[in-house]
DNA sequence: TTTCTTGTTTAGAAGAATTCTAATCAATTG
DNA sequence: CAATTGATTAGAATTCTTCTAAACAAGAAA
């Protein structure tokens, strides 16, 4: 991890008004340092395990929350049973393997979703959520 | 509740392969005797409180997935942190309300999805899932 | 610096939704 | 009817997530 690195992460916290402490920036670097991520809140646990970085459970679910309200993360509902968190904050769609619980992503520009109906009076859109579920074709 | 409601409703059950027990009838009742919907498990239960009939909540839950597996219902994924069963199996779409946690569906023919991208070799659709979030306008 | 304030982290308990278990019960078959 | 197989049940267990309240660390002020 480079020293540049983490000045730029730092001032992405700071940018979002959170304070750069020693996690936040371990999860900073877990999230953003590998290019789009789609990643669970276990699954980012172990990785900072993994990493010799000690975190709490509750302090990745605090934080996957914190990044989340403060547009930095985005969260992917597609299992019931599982969050999803998504670092490509751009408009998008996603592929879902239902076989392995991967996600995938699908730029906007490559899907158009038209005819949306009118919608009450009163009421807006607050997001277009588009899931292709995929699976391995069976024989 | 008329009789000849009933004997559809078993009817419906057997060709699914599913025995009529007391509580399916009950559940078939709940569930498709009152137009299209969109309901959770507890939801369910106590709707079947209400009409008098006992049930537990693990049948709920059994019956909800039977019924899913057999193609009467279909699970729409919305919110983590909780699952929607819709009695509507044809193709279609969703608007979810985020302030109410209502569903309402979108008729597919309303809606239209284009330009998904290839999919990997040995890879097919299962579905295309659309969900429109949207909010009362805050002033 | 040191001190103060406030935000953050923590372990573990608590909560909520769902699934499991294994015993009882009911529908169908012969 | 008796036997078989499937369904239901209460409650325990599991899984994911949130809460709690105490300890800690970051930034601001002195």
């Amino acid at each position: 991890m480079s020293q540049s690195e983490l000045v730029i992460l730092e001032k992405k916290l700071r940018d979002a008004q959170l304070r750069p402490t020693k996690q936040r920036l371990a999860l900073a670097q877990l999230l953003y340092s590998r290019g789009n991520r789609h990643i669970t809140a276990e699954r980012l646990h172990s990785e900072a395990m993994d990493a010799g970085v000690s975190i709490s459970l509750a302090t990745i679910y605090n934080n996957l929350h914190q990044f989340t309200s403060a547009g930095l993360l985005r969260e992917v509902v597609v299992d019931s049973s599982r969050s999803y968190f998504d670092t490509n904050i751009t408009p998008h769609h996603h592929f879902f393997h239902e076989e392995t619980g991967t996600l995938e992503d699908i730029e906007k520009s490559d899907l158009k979703v038209d005819n949306i109906p009118p919608l009450p009076q009163g009421m807006e859109i607050s997001s277009v959520d588009v899931i292709v579920r995929v699976n391995s074709v069976r024989n």
